[in-house]
DNA sequence: CAGAATTGATTACAGGTGTAATCTTAAACT
DNA sequence: AGTTTAAGATTACACCTGTAATCAATTCTG
């Protein structure tokens, strides 16, 4: 699997956030949330192109840059590793290490029941 | 707050599996689940000292080392961390993407409805 | 006691990461 | 057409990591 490093996960947020995009729109995103150098920013996207996940076409001098793995996928798979490595690849500890020390808002509550919902209608049907 | 590498916190498993222990101890835990050189994990210990994640008594030759950070509190800040990099700080979206790749066992079930009772008590209290 | 073995300390070294600066070249402006 | 500009390519560099090897001091062994 592709491996990102924070920073470059930071601008695969941004590319994700609207694609294709070029490199001066991705600096523009990434300008509210850092104060990274322009240069910093490329360097990381081309970084991202080496690893293949980000793709170009060349548009007049410019390129336009489009992401090659999805957010989704990539946090899926993030968060099994993470799961397995801290917790045995049991979800209950983190959330209730949360619970514990009372991280968890009635929206999270509300939210885990709905998909301990459709969990359970997907095993009855 | 005190970070771990991947290898650190491979070795911090072994120690907080009992503690204090020497560095043979540790060595020992570790050739169940590693192929790492004895001169490896020392390194790994020495950088764990240095940074403060564990402390060393002398005995004689040889040291004995205990962890100065708890499984808990480390993997609850990791948690935290990773949840707000990844999922803007909610926990559902992780569950859900684990749901959604038929991730969750009948006991992550179980154990995800036992924590929302207990939130649910200690509100109602 | 002299040498062997073992312990922690120090040194090594390549690859990844954060954070740019400099170089090249083609496009845009004058 | 010549010059400025700006985009991507290349280079830089220190710190972190994985993965040990070597060194120095001490203890065990014969």
């Amino acid at each position: 699997m592709i491996e990102l490093s924070k920073a470059e996960f930071a601008v695969m947020e941004a590319l994700w956030q609207g694609h294709p995009a070029k490199a001066s729109d991705i600096i523009q995103r990434l300008s509210d949330d850092t104060q990274w150098h322009e240069k910093t920013i490329k360097t990381l996207v081309s970084r991202l192109v080496k690893k293949q996940a980000v793709s170009f076409e060349k548009q007049g001098r410019e390129y336009i840059y489009t992401p090659m793995i999805g957010r989704e996928a990539y946090t899926l798979k993030e968060s099994q590793s993470f799961i397995e490595r801290f917790f045995r690849g049991r979800i209950a500890p983190l959330v209730s290490g949360f619970a514990k020390t009372e991280q968890l808002s009635q929206q999270d509550i509300d939210e885990l029941k709905q998909i301990i919902k459709q969990w359970e209608q997907k095993q009855g049907k």
